[in-house]
DNA sequence: TTGAAAGCGCTACCAA
DNA sequence: TTGGTAGCGCTTTCAA
C-alpha cells in the first residue's frame, strides 16, 4: 500500500499538495493535479483510513443502532438498514453495525472512542433507552422515529397520523360511513411508536368525518393468518365497507384471502387501501391504493441532518414529520349501498 | 475527551505506562495499575480509535459484505449479520457493513483504506464476484458459504449434504420408503450455493438407502402458499410417507396446513422432519424433529478464522463444513402400512 | 501556487 | 518495573 510520500515523490510534489489536491482544499494547478493524479492511479493510493481519522476531524462513519428486538418485522427492517447505507455511501460515509448487545454500551464505546461522527437511531421504541443516552454523549444523534420523549432530539418519521388521515379522507370521500382499520400484531402498539400514530389518525379523523370505524389487530406477536382473517371477517359483519390496511405482508395476503374466500371482489364489494407499507404492494392478487412508508425517504433526511450536525450551523431539535404520499391503484370505489354519486 | 496524556499525568506516570498498563502486553506494578485505573474511570478515558488505527496494526473492524439480493430471505439473512456482529464484539471487533452499491467498491474501497483487518463475506451465491476480488485485495477475507470457484478461499458453511443425508437416514431407519423434499423457492437452486446440496444429499442417500425421493419447490421467487400445498399434495398422491422440510418458516406453515386439511396427524400419518431452518420452530403449530442451520456456529467460526489470518499462524485456506445437530421433537415415526417394528 | 513542519493520540521499541 | 521517544500517515497552519 502506498502512502502519501511516495505519491508526492513519484509526482514531484510535496506531501501537502498532493493532500490538496486529494481534497480540493486548496487550488492546485492543472499540470501539478495531473502528475498528482497520474501517481495516485499508478501506484494505487488510497488514504490511509486511520490516518485520517487522526489528523482530521471526520471518521467518516456513522454508526446505526438496531435492537435486536425479535419481534420487529425483519424485512422492514432491513429495509431501513439498507435504505440509511446508501444514503450514507452517497456521503462518502460508511456504516458501523451497532447491534446493543450489552444494552447501550456499543454507543457510549463508540462515542468515548471517537469511532463514528454520528449516530443513527433505527427501530425506536416509545420509551427508548438510547433517548437517555443520546443527551449524555457528546456525538450528534439522530433518530429515524420517534420516542415519547424526544425533547431536545433530533427525530424523523414518515407523518403516519397525516397518512392515516388521508386513507380516511379517501375513503369518506368515496362515500363510505363504516371502516376497517386493520393494525399491526398486538406487541407492536406498546413496543413501537408509529403504530398507535396510525391508529389515532384513523380514529380521530373518522370521528371528525363522522364515520364509524372498528379496529382489529393481527396476532399476539406476529401476524395470524387465523385471527387476522377473524377480525377482518369481524369488521365486514359490523357492516364496514372499507377497510385501511396498516399490517405486514402476509397479513395484508392473508386480508385479501379473506375477502377472495367471501366471494367479495376489491373495489366492487368492499374499497382497500394499505397504509405505511414498505414492502412491495406488487406481489398481492390484487393492486391496491397505497399511502407507503418510504424508508429511503426518512433515511435520506436522518443522513442529511447527522451531516449537518458536523457543520458549522446545528439544525435545530425537533420532530421532522415526512408528508405521505399516495398511490392510487383503482382499490376504492364507491361503496355499493350507497348515495354517493356513482361516479 | 480525556487523551492517554492527560490520564498518565492523573496517575502520575508516562504515557508508555499507561497504554501497556490497558493493553497488558507488559506487566505492570499492581499499585501502578491501580493509580492508572482509577485516572481512567475518573477521566473517562477511551482511547482514540483513529490513533489505535494509525499506529497499532490493527483497525478492531471486520467488513461485512451483503448484498442486496431481494430474493433472500430476509429472516435469516438478519440472523447472520445479527450473529456476525455478535461473534465480533466477543472478540472485540465492530461491522462496518458493506452493502455492494456500486459492485464490489466496497471491498476494494476498505481493502484499500485499511479501515478494515478482515472482510467477512455473507449470502454467498455460487459464481460469486466477490470471490474474484478477494484474491485481488490483501485484506483476509472469510467466506459464509461456498461459491463454486473456492479455490485458495477460506469457506465456512454447515455441512447441509450431511445434514440432508442424517434426514434420510433417520426416516429410512423408521421404516419409511416413499419421502418427499420441499424445497426452495425456485430462483434459490439458481442464486444460492446451500439449496442444491440439500437436494443432492436426499437424492443422493435415498438412492443408496433404496428410497424413493420426490422434490418439490416451493414459488418461484418467494413461498407461495397454494404451489406449496400442491407440492405435498402430489408427494403424498404419490405415496411418500415422510417429508424433509428445507424452507422458509411461511412453507412449513402451509405444509402443515395442508396436512391438517387432509386430516392427516404427525407423526402418525406423515412423518416430518426440518432441515437447515434457522427461524425459531416453536412458532408452529407441530413440534418438528429438526436439524437446523445455527448462524452463530458458522459466525463464530467464521470470525475465529478471521482472527487466526491476522495472526502469526495462517488457516489453511479450504472449505470448513460444520456438522449438523439433530433435535428430536416426536415428529417421527413409523409409516402407518410399515412392516418395521412399532417400536 | 507550493512547501515545511507541527501536531493528531496512540503503540512499541530501546534504555534504564 | 518504568520512562522516553520515534514513528504511524495524514491534515492544516504558517511561510514563502
Amino acid at each position: 500500500m502506498a502512502n502519501i510520500n511516495e505519491v508526492a515523490e513519484a509526482a514531484g510534489v510535496s506531501i501537502s499538495t498532493v493532500s490538496y489536491a486529494l481534497s480540493g482544499k486548496r487550488p492546485v494547478a492543472p499540470d501539478t493535479r495531473r502528475r498528482i493524479e497520474a501517481a495516485v492511479l499508478e501506484l494505487g493510493y488510497s488514504p490511509n483510513a486511520g490516518a485520517r481519522m487522526l489528523a482530521g476531524s471526520r471518521t467518516q462513519i456513522f454508526a446505526l443502532t438496531e435492537p435486536l428486538r425479535t419481534d420487529t418485522h425483519a424485512p422492514t427492517h432491513m429495509a431501513f438498514v439498507l435504505a440509511t447505507a446508501v444514503a450514507a455511501r452517497r456521503n462518502d460515509y460508511d456504516i458501523l453495525l451497532l447491534t446493543d448487545e450489552q444494552a447501550q454500551a456499543g454507543m457510549s464505546r463508540v462515542a468515548a472512542n471517537r469511532l463514528v461522527d454520528a449516530i443513527l437511531v433505527l427501530d425506536v421504541a416509545p420509551d427508548d433507552a438510547r433517548v437517555a443516552l443520546a443527551r449524555q454523549i457528546a456525538t450528534p444523534t439522530v433518530f429515524i422515529g420517534i420516542p415519547d420523549d424526544n425533547e431536545g432530539l433530533i427525530c424523523v418519521d414518515l407523518d403516519f397520523e397525516a397518512a392515516a388521515a388521508w386513507a380516511v379522507d379517501l375513503l369518506a370521500d368515496a362515500g363510505h360511513r363504516s371502516i376497517g382499520l386493520v393494525g399491526q400484531a398486538d406487541t407492536a402498539y406498546v413496543k413501537s411508536n408509529f403504530p398507535p400514530r396510525v391508529r389515532a389518525g384513523v380514529l380521530e379523523r373518522s370521528a371528525e368525518r363522522g364515520l364509524s370505524a372498528a379496529f382489529g389487530t393481527t396476532g399476539v406477536r406476529h401476524t395470524n393468518r387465523q385471527q387476522t382473517r377473524r377480525a377482518v371477517a369481524e369488521m365486514l359483519d359490523a357492516g364496514a365497507t372499507a377497510l385501511i390496511l396498516h399490517c405486514a405482508d402476509d397479513a395484508h395476503a392473508a386480508v385479501l384471502a379473506e375477502l377472495d374466500d367471501r366471494g367479495m371482489s376489491v373495489p366492487g364489494d368492499v374499497s382497500v387501501i394499505s397504509v405505511g407499507a414498505s414492502f412491495d404492494l406488487g406481489a398481492l392478487p390484487v393492486a391496491l391504493d397505497s399511502i407507503p412508508l418510504v424508508p429511503q425517504s426518512s433515511c435520506d433526511l436522518a443522513v442529511d441532518l447527522a451531516l449537518q450536525t458536523l457543520g458549522p450551523d446545528q439544525p435545530e431539535p425537533g420532530v421532522r414529520l415526512i408528508p405521505p404520499v399516495y398511490t392510487a391503484r383503482g382499490s376504492i370505489a364507491a361503496p355499493r349501498s350507497s348515495e354517493a354519486p356513482a361516479d
